[in-house]
DNA sequence: GCGCTATTAGCT
DNA sequence: GCTAATAGCGCT
């Protein structure tokens, strides 16, 4: 008999082989292909004629299908609909282990595991013992983060420890070497705080109240609960999650960042204790898969995960909760398939008639727009939790500042006299400031003062950011550094000016203006390492830290109530992204951040440096106007008309020739006004033209969007033009990319 | 004419 | 995505 398998490669088909046996769809199989042998998934019989060339099934992987029915029509909707490859989708949602064709056999019902014995409790001691062996420090420490313990092969493949700094731990008597059997969760040993006593209050009882009333229910509208910082949104999921298995059903939470939210899995932990299975990046391939499979048995029942915990095995699921619906990393941007976890989520909610909570203080107006159109239910939480009132918010106007700066001859001071005396104030009674600026490095760009020339990459059309500690500049497109430039490369003048703030260089002023603050500055560029933010967030949480600064990843989720004091050094960062969703992503970072404040029992304050306080999104959130800014916003997109008025697609070229980019977007362009106007369908293609950043890596970029008041024809036109139209699929140079629901134009 | 490198068709 | 076939190009 012939079945249809679908393979992991870029080959928008399923490709037809010959089995001896019937094998039931979802069946994992290994198949040869070209010289190569695969891993793919029986998605079902074949109808028609066999094809000239036809290869049997090599060998049949599982006599159960890892993938159950309900996954195989989700991953086949997201295909259809993202114009991805099934294979593709399909190795996206499962662990890696089941899909890399050299691991055939389940893994070994043993493995590595390097344990720590001694706990080295002060820093003397640990700067003693490790004095000559850094590597064998940064293991130490990795391993404490991890909970004590972790998979060898992972520490060497992964973390990139040589065997020998695993050997220097135990020969030091730190760490013992063992085999374990398998199935450990690396988590269960971080100790989970006790639950909180709570009670509900009537704006969560009656949202609980909706949600629990809609298990297992015929409506399948997903609830939008818009909650304001701080109003215990998370309560309302952790009694939802109990109802959920009170009804012996499993359920899923998604939230942005893992590393990001500690304190919100923490308290799932502390709730739901062993059912809980975090997927957290940090997982070695081999503990991802036990985790998997333990999902998949039922022995964990809640799973707590990023964007692609969307696809977690779950054979009852009761439920599906996506915390910060807005973020814009549920989105997968940059890989095939350019999925979005929120619209994934509502479809596997109602294939698997679970309920859909999708949770926000600011939720993205797409939600927002559904909710006033009655496709989503709306639930409400308007005010923080023990009557605490969101914390009073100032603005600094920078261009007065400005102004009385070069009336004095002076530089523009990053943090302005209003707020450096908001952060004196907190170091008297010892409480903690934080403060955002959404842009790293210590200058963004150099300037030539002769000429006007920024210095850009040699690479990509950006400027180029200069990062102090480094001494280099850097490209954040490509991260190709040099040397810092002493002459302009256009003119030759030496007289360079180092402009634009950078988080270090607020470090600095932050050092010059309070030399005795304890100041912790969160980043990309501080957080390489897998557990460097557990570690800042950890010295917050023990208040050892007076001055927490960084970019938006202080702006998440974190909770610490002597948190006082939220300054925004610069609010304009965003805003003149050329980007249709600069104001909203604005909007959403200043109200996240100013959430941070006043939490606890002490009250806060906010404070932001704006050169446009007169801009709605500015000052709606200065007022806490959520629902002021969506009425402005969805006004701002009617004309020219973007989402979610309408529906959109980014068709982008990219390749080394501009000559031959250009020429086949313009190819793409006239293909899809022809076909466009064939079929007669509303569909609008704008541009062709450059993308705002027109150069990465050496690659021209040039693009253009289809716009649709309905998804459909869009859809429709988008799987023409990757069928038949003038750019093959798969080429790579010029390589057409087509990203459905865009999250960035850039 | 040979051998190295860049490009691309085709994979069942 | 990968590989094998092929086209392009410098060198003897």
């Amino acid at each position: 008999m012939l079945v249809e398998v679908a393979l992991p490669v870029p080959v928008p088909r399923t490709f037809t082989y010959s089995a001896d046996r019937e094998l039931e769809p979802g069946t994992r199989v290994r198949v040869p292909f070209g010289s190569r042998r695969l891993i793919g998934w029986v998605v079902g019989p074949s109808a028609g004629a066999p094809p000239p060339k036809l290869a049997g099934v090599e060998r049949v992987l599982e006599e159960v299908p890892s993938v159950s029915a309900e996954l195989l029509r989700l991953c086949g909707w997201i295909a259809d609909y993202y114009l991805a490859p099934l294979g593709q989708v399909l190795r996206t949602a499962l662990p890696a282990r089941l899909t890399d064709p050299r691991r055939t056999s389940p893994p070994g019902l043993s493995r590595r595991v390097l344990r720590l014995t001694r706990e080295l409790a002060s820093l003397q001691e640990r700067d003693a013992l490790f004095s000559r062996s850094p590597r064998q420090r940064e293991c130490y420490e990795l391993l404490e983060s991890l909970g004590g313990e972790s998979e060898a092969a992972h520490l060497t493949r992964q973390a990139g420890f040589a065997p020998t700094v695993l050997r220097g731990l135990v020969e030091k008597g730190v760490a013992e070497l063992r085999d374990e059997p398998v199935s450990r969760d690396p988590f269960a040993a971080l100790a989970a705080e006790p639950p909180q006593p709570h009670t509900p209050t009537a704006a969560q009882a009656a949202a609980l109240a909706a949600l629990t009333g809609a298990l297992g229910g015929g409506d399948r509208r997903p609830f939008l609960l818009r909650g304001v910082t701080g109003s215990g949104k998370t309560l309302v999921y952790i009694e939802l999650l109990r109802a959920v298995l009170a009804r012996g059903e499993g359920a899923i939470v998604l939230v942005p960042e893992i590393a990001l939210t500690p304190q919100t899995v923490s308290r799932f932990r502390s709730h739901f204790g062993p059912t809980v299975a975090v997927l957290h990046s940090a997982l070695s391939d081999g503990e991802r898969y036990d985790a998997w499979r333990a999902v998949q048995r039922g022995e964990r029942r809640v799973v707590i995960g990023a964007r692609s915990a969307v696809f977690a095995p779950v054979p009852r699921l009761g439920a599906i909760v996506l915390d910060e619906e807005h973020e814009s990393t549920y989105k997968q941007y940059d890989a095939e398939p350019r999925y979005h976890a929120r619209e994934v989520a509502i479809v596997r909610a109602g294939l698997s008639n679970a309920v859909c909570l999708l949770g926000s203080a600011t939720p993205s107006l797409e939600s927002w727009h559904n909710a006033a159109a009655g496709k989503f239910r709306l639930l409400e939480l308007p005010e923080r939790v023990e009557g605490r009132a969101l914390p009073p918010v100032r603005v600094v106007d920078l261009r007065a500042a400005r102004a009385v700066a070069e009336e004095e001859r002076k530089p523009l001071p990053v943090l302005s006299p209003e707020l450096v005396a908001a952060v004196q104030d907190r170091l008297e009674r010892r409480e903690q400031s934080i403060l955002l600026l959404n842009r790293r490095g210590y200058s963004t760009f150099v300037q030539c003062r002769a000429c006007g020339t920024v210095r850009q990459c040699e690479r990509c059309n950006v400027s180029m950011t200069f990062h102090r500690g480094r001494r280099r500049v850097v490209c954040h497109y490509c991260f190709r550094e040099e040397p810092p430039p002493v002459t302009c490369g256009e003119c030759g003048s030496a007289d360079l000016s180092f402009r634009g703030v950078g988080t270090e260089q607020v470090e600095r002023a932050v050092g010059d203006a309070f030399p005795e603050a304890r100041v912790a500055r969160m980043d990309v560029d501080t957080t390489s390492g897998k557990w460097s933010h557990h570690r800042i967030l950890e010295r917050v949480a023990r208040g050892e830290v007076d001055i927490l600064l960084g970019t938006q990843m202080i702006a998440k989720g974190l909770d610490y109530p002597r948190v006082t004091l939220v300054g925004v050094v610069n609010a304009d960062v965003a805003m003149h992204l050329p980007d249709f969703r600069a104001s909203e992503r604005t909007f959403q970072l200043l109200t996240q951040v100013a959430g941070r404040a006043g939490r606890g029992a002490l009250g806060g304050e906010v404070i932001i440096q704006t050169a446009l306080p007169g801009h709605y999104a500015i000052h709606s959130a200065l007022a806490h106007d959520y629902i002021g800014f969506a009425a402005r916003e969805l006004e701002e997109r009617r004309e020219p008309a973007y989402p979610p008025h309408v529906r959109l697609a980014n068709v982008l070229l990219t390749g080394t020739d501009q000559d031959a980019v250009i020429d086949g977007i313009e190819r793409v362009a006239d293909w899809l006004r022809a076909a466009a106007g064939r079929a007669g369908d509303p569909v609008e293609v704008v541009g062709p033209a450059p993308a705002p950043i027109d150069r990465i890596r050496e690659r021209w970029r040039w693009h253009l969007l289809l716009r649709s008041a309905a998804a459909g024809p869009l859809g429709r036109m988008c799987a023409a033009l990757q069928r038949e139209g003038p750019v093959r699929p798969g080429a790579r140079d010029p390589r057409l990319v087509i990203d459905r629901d865009p999250v960035t134009l850039l």
